[in-house]
DNA sequence: TAAAAATACTCCATAGGTATTTTAT
DNA sequence: ATAAAATACCTATGGAGTATTTTTA
């Protein structure tokens, strides 16, 4: 199964309608039959009931349908998560400090950060002098 | 982006090492490397860095990492829900009822078949004589 | 008989293989 | 010098197109 698979899918449940669907992709018919029959054969599962004039979802491809949806919208939110990762936009921020002093100044610090970077998160660890940062205190 | 793309990066994720990775996946290690360089480039992120004797993710690719797992996991459950379905194993139950007396009755009903097949949704609907079902009152 | 999906075939884009080069230690 | 990834090039699988057949309302 691959992600193109999900594509014609949902669109053909869409249209309930191969020839529409197909025009819609951008793409002939039959391989978009073909495609489907393959998702199909994969699944051991039948996602359409084809009568002559009326495609139609079954109670499987009605369930599939939900999860087809759910994944795309995920593969999105993967790709914007990398890209905002890559730029800075959202990420992990670990905080090691040495001293026990700045026990004082760090809560302060942390609240004032969070106020204008609210999808960076934070972390909290204390360390020993020339050591990594280890587990976060939060 | 296919699926495909998704379960190389994962492997490769998981042995930080190119060549590992493409005998893990029972495939030559140059066209794999291609495969990520295409990833990398619809992403337009960096998702390893590469030095000489090392490979490790980068911030974005360890963000991409945990959605890429999400993504693979929801597929094999959207295949197992279409199975389950086509075998009757999970799906939906409408119960329609036209006399009132029914209220008596239904729920006592309801109530057991719950019990025996909690992987049911079960509604219930009150209707007309002859009508098709309409929105569910539960 | 007409409209839609399935089949049969053909073609070509690209996933994947092999050979080699580059790179950094 | 060596180990690993990248590059270059080739092969062939299978995704997609065109033409046609099948189906049934």
């Amino acid at each position: 199964m691959e992600i193109r698979h999900l594509r014609y899918f949902v669109t053909i449940a869409e249209e309930l309608h191969f020839g529409r669907a197909a025009k819609r992709l951008y793409m002939a018919q039959p391989p978009l039959s073909q495609q489907i029959q393959q998702l199909e054969e994969e699944l051991e599962v039948l996602l359409f009931k084809r009568s002559h004039r009326r495609v139609e979802l079954t109670d499987a491809g009605q369930a599939f349908l939900g999860e087809a949806y759910k994944i795309l919208d995920q593969v999105e939110q993967a790709k914007l998560l990398a890209q905002r990762t890559a730029r800075g936009e959202v990420g992990k921020l670990a905080l090691g400090f040495v001293s026990s002093t700045a026990f004082e100044l760090l809560p302060r610090l942390l609240y004032a950060y969070r106020e204008q970077y609210p999808q960076i998160q934070v972390s909290l660890h204390e360390m020993e002098k020339d050591q990594q940062i280890q587990d976060p205190l939060i």
